[in-house]
DNA sequence: GCTTAATCGAGACGGTACGTCGCGTCTTGCA
DNA sequence: TGCAAGACGCGACGTACCGTCTCGATTAAGC
């Protein structure tokens, strides 16, 4: 049997969890990524340092779970076309990227991201290879549909996406066209779709 | 007339100035952008920080001007093709910030700049601005070719173009296929060509 | 009758008691005191935070009962001279101060006593009243074979003593001699004889 | 030549050094030695924690300094009997001992500095030394007018009286009688004196 | 046999202090 | 005025203990 043994020990306080989440969302509201500090978020929360180091390794991983936890788990898009298909997918790129926090988030997210090798892996299998698999879903359907032949590099089309929309909306501070979802989809379903 | 007073008092050294450039390079190759501090800077150029700060009013413009400094002021490319010319200024992109130290900075830098306006405008002016230049040129080149059918939207382009560059390159730290500046022209030129 | 009602519940553990008591000791040896923790007697002995603070209010007392319970409790020396009654007291006082443990400790546990109030009665009451009981006997017998007159100071001889010992082996240090218990008792002997 | 160099860079500031030890003895006052910390010293005297630690290596130093740093310069008592001398020595000792700062931080203190050996000589050669000096000036004295004979171990004598002060004064609170020197005087000398 | 209640190991909890580091400014003496 | 050196106030870092608490499990004694 797999019967997973409880742990032991007094086991961590979801509420202590939950406020902390809470504290961090609200300190990157108005004080931006670099200015908010553990210790504020502790005082905030009304917790300890150590219940937060308890749970995250570091200020990355915390406001990337706080703010970035809701992968998107929606159905993929299956509109009849890869056009619109990666339009959809687009538009929930930005929609997750777009909101007030994770506009001030972002650009200091992703640098201490890509400072730390192990945090850069991980971010790569929870957050891009779900998003790489539904795109792969669309792309192996638009071929079943002939719109597209041969190999299409996934990698190459996420990073462009996502590229274009960090640059956008987290680096320049651009304000947020409903069309860019559109536009960027239109680019690189043309420049895919042409054999 | 405008000639500027020549500045009273002992002028500044130029010793001292490259010296801190070369530190500062020096420092970014072994210990990254958020481990290279100003202090450890000036240590190592044998310097002052007062002569630090006296000339770079932080960090980033300072990291900024070691590294980046050689902006692209080469030819404008003009190959025949709206393909070729897209793919060379592509490879100028990649040449830029395919150098290792630039690979270890850019994250950072990019986010320290994302964090103060004066720094996001002052990167736009200096740096985007003259690539948007030169990129306009080539489009207006291929329109007048006949390749390409009524406006571009250029700054789309080039958000494309060096977001794809910054995730693959900055943030993944993928190693750098040759053929990325040729795949990513490739997609666009397509993208955008198809009237 | 007062017969105290046996007590509900689970029994305390004597192990337990014993294996903390074990562990205090063992860790005063190599870390010292103020380098001993609770949590860290705790993991040693194996056994949970509370079930040292169920025992004892801190680590005074938890170190005090564990190096010094063996309060002196021999047979009151009578040797038939006052200078020998003083010197068995003193070196009987040497003996339990000059242990490695006890030297080790001594200054940080004073400290933590006198820092509180109801710590130092405790000493008080605990320590020093039943030493000062078996000195009051000795000048007692001292005053009957007419070898000294009138009243002692007791409190004085007593602190005069145990200031001596704690000076010497407590806080500076110093090897021990086995003539030091002979020399201070001779000293002491010699200053409240003269009538 | 002996022309020490003046010291590179900014020179310390006077006046930081005297707020930070005001600040402490403040502290030390109304929260005692063990509640009083490096942080609450800093901020209470306006100054950066560096400042400190700059300057002391840790809280005995920096308490050290601030309670103690007037050690007894008076002249050498001369009153013409040891036991004059000796009252005299000891009343000195007291009064640097029985103010309500020192009584509230001599053993916190003295167990810091027995914790570490580095602490323990500087105490010795810094506080110890001056007072065996003195001392062994007035046993001197006492010899050449035939009061005493032979040698005297004047570390004994001093550890003797230290201790029984520290006793008294610091480690059990007593009330402070003013006799109290004149009566560790009178039992040292006779039990020193008689030959 | 069942209930009641205290104890057990384990470890989470809100705090507080630690000693270090980097920031950007300032104050020296010398050039 | 520039310059190297380094002190300055500030504030965040990540760690260590404090003494209390909350788990599930264990261990008697009283019903």
């Amino acid at each position: 049997m797999t019967t997973s043994r409880s742990p032991l020990g007094r086991p961590r306080d979801q509420r202590t969890h939950e406020a902390i989440l809470r504290a961090a969302e609200d300190l990157i509201m108005d004080q931006g990524y670099a200015g908010t500090s553990i210790s504020a978020i502790a005082t905030r929360a009304g917790v300890g340092k150590d219940a937060i180091y308890r749970r995250w390794p570091g200020k990355a991983e915390l406001i990337y779970e706080a703010l970035y936890s809701t992968v998107d788990t929606g159905p993929i898009p299956d509109t009849g076309t890869l056009l619109g298909d990666l339009t959809q997918l687009t538009r929930a790129l930005l929609d997750e990227f777009a909101t007030p926090a994770a506009m001030a988030t972002l650009p200091g997210l992703l640098a201490d991201f890509a400072a730390d090798p192990a945090l850069r892996s991980r971010l790569r299998s929870t957050f891009l290879a779900p998003a790489r698999a539904r795109m792969a879903e669309v792309f192996d359907r638009a071929a079943s549909r002939g719109e597209i032949a041969g190999t299409v590099q996934v990698d190459l089309v996420l990073d462009t996406l996502a590229g274009a929309v960090f640059f956008h909306v987290g680096l320049m501070g651009e304000p947020l066209t409903t069309e860019l979802a559109a536009q960027l989809a239109e680019i690189v379903t043309a420049g895919i779709g042409h054999r």
